[in-house]
DNA sequence: AATATAATTTAGTCTATCCTAAAAATGTTC
DNA sequence: GAACATTTTTAGGATAGACTAAATTATATT
């Protein structure tokens, strides 16, 4: 087994990676809150055991060996996420602390007891994908809500984990996962987005609006 | 919060003191597997730290904070037990092992919402019990099976958990806490103990009845 | 091309936790 | 109470992962 930071960096590589394409030593660092010095030092260890792939001053990738493994945790974490909520009634916006402890301590066996009990789910609670224990991940196209115009429909597939003060301010306004809408007015210059969803109206600033993905129907 | 290596040494030193009275640094580092060094070092900073009463030479016990952290670590434990069985269907010579890992990472917030769920056990899968969250514990008085004599009566309330594969052999003859027995011999010098219950006879040898405590009825 | 700025790496520390080997203290036995 | 055995401590290292400060490399600007 990995030590808990090897995981946490080959995690936040893929992620970084999906996200931004190419990752370099300071994103990776500030995305993980620690010094590039630090970060420097981890990426040698991990070129060191095969699982990534680091040219100095060139940025980092994923070797095979070490996506599965982020793959891996991030299944550990989504599916850890999604037993919460539905099995133990914690709220979505508290999940993600939670899983962030979970993830390295899930055996495979109770993993596929989870998996099991919720029906091999493909979404965790704010949308995004679980990946499967063979390491593929499905990657549906979606789109920011900022991207629609009025008189579109859609429905809320994905929303940022990043922040569980917005994760509240969404429950409350009760825009989950699946749910459809309708897009009334976007205001100029970023401005408010107005969307009707279960016959009520709502009014969502357009930094929120960013963080909400969305297929278009 | 503590290290992990903070809480198995404060969990180590109550059940060796629950045990055997006396816990020495010697009998310390072989419970927990590391050298006598090792634990003399961590004696002196638990002491430090005010968790542990520390006398070289004299021996170690816990300082009231140092007891309250080990009955919280222990009763996390024994409820992940306990849920391992009851949600997830983890077989009972399984669960020590999950609980070993999950019993460091389990939030308050968590450990009341399992709690709630498992409607507030007072025992685990093997019949240990549960630590209230105040720093309760009650201990009910048990005997091991090999003081009953032929023609007693009992009900098997804890087993020891120290080996998956004697629970492994106790699940198989259905010997759960809980199960009423009736003792019809006992062979002498140390022989096999042999029971009814369930309406079947079963023969136990003497080193297994010595693992199984059980409330004379 | 020269210089300034930003990003990255190196070098040297620090903390936590463990180890081994040897020395010192304590306990036990005749 | 001397000799031996056991227990504990000391001393010196190892590893993992973080840090700071200084040096190096890459990029942008003139």
């Amino acid at each position: 087994m990995h030590t808990q930071a090897v995981e946490d960096y080959l995690k936040a590589i893929y992620k970084l990676a999906e996200r931004e394409g190419k990752v370099t030593t300071s994103l990776l660092a500030e995305f993980l809150d620690v010094t590039p010095a630090s970060a420097t030092g981890m990426l040698k260890k991990l070129k060191q055991m095969n699982l990534a792939v680091y040219e100095p001053y060139k940025g980092v990738s994923l070797t095979e060996a070490g996506q599965k493994i982020a793959l891996e945790v991030i299944r550990h974490h989504r599916l850890v996420e999604l037993y919460l909520t539905e099995a133990l009634n914690v709220p979505w916006d508290k999940v993600h602390e939670e899983a962030e402890k979970w993830e390295h301590v899930l055996s495979e066996d109770l993993e596929d007891r989870i998996d099991a009990i919720l029906g091999h789910p493909t979404a965790d609670p704010h949308g995004a994908p679980i990946p499967n224990r063979d390491g593929t991940v499905a990657m549906p196209a979606l789109s920011p809500l900022t991207d629609l115009k009025a008189g579109q429909k859609g429905i809320i597939t994905e929303v940022s984990d990043h922040d569980s003060a917005l994760l509240r301010y969404l429950g409350e306004m009760n825009l989950y996962p699946e749910t459809e809408f309708t897009v009334l007015d976007v205001a100029p210059f970023n401005g408010p987005i107005t969307i009707r969803s279960e016959n009520s109206e709502k009014i969502l600033g357009s930094e929120v609006a960013g963080y909400i993905f969305v297929r278009v129907t």
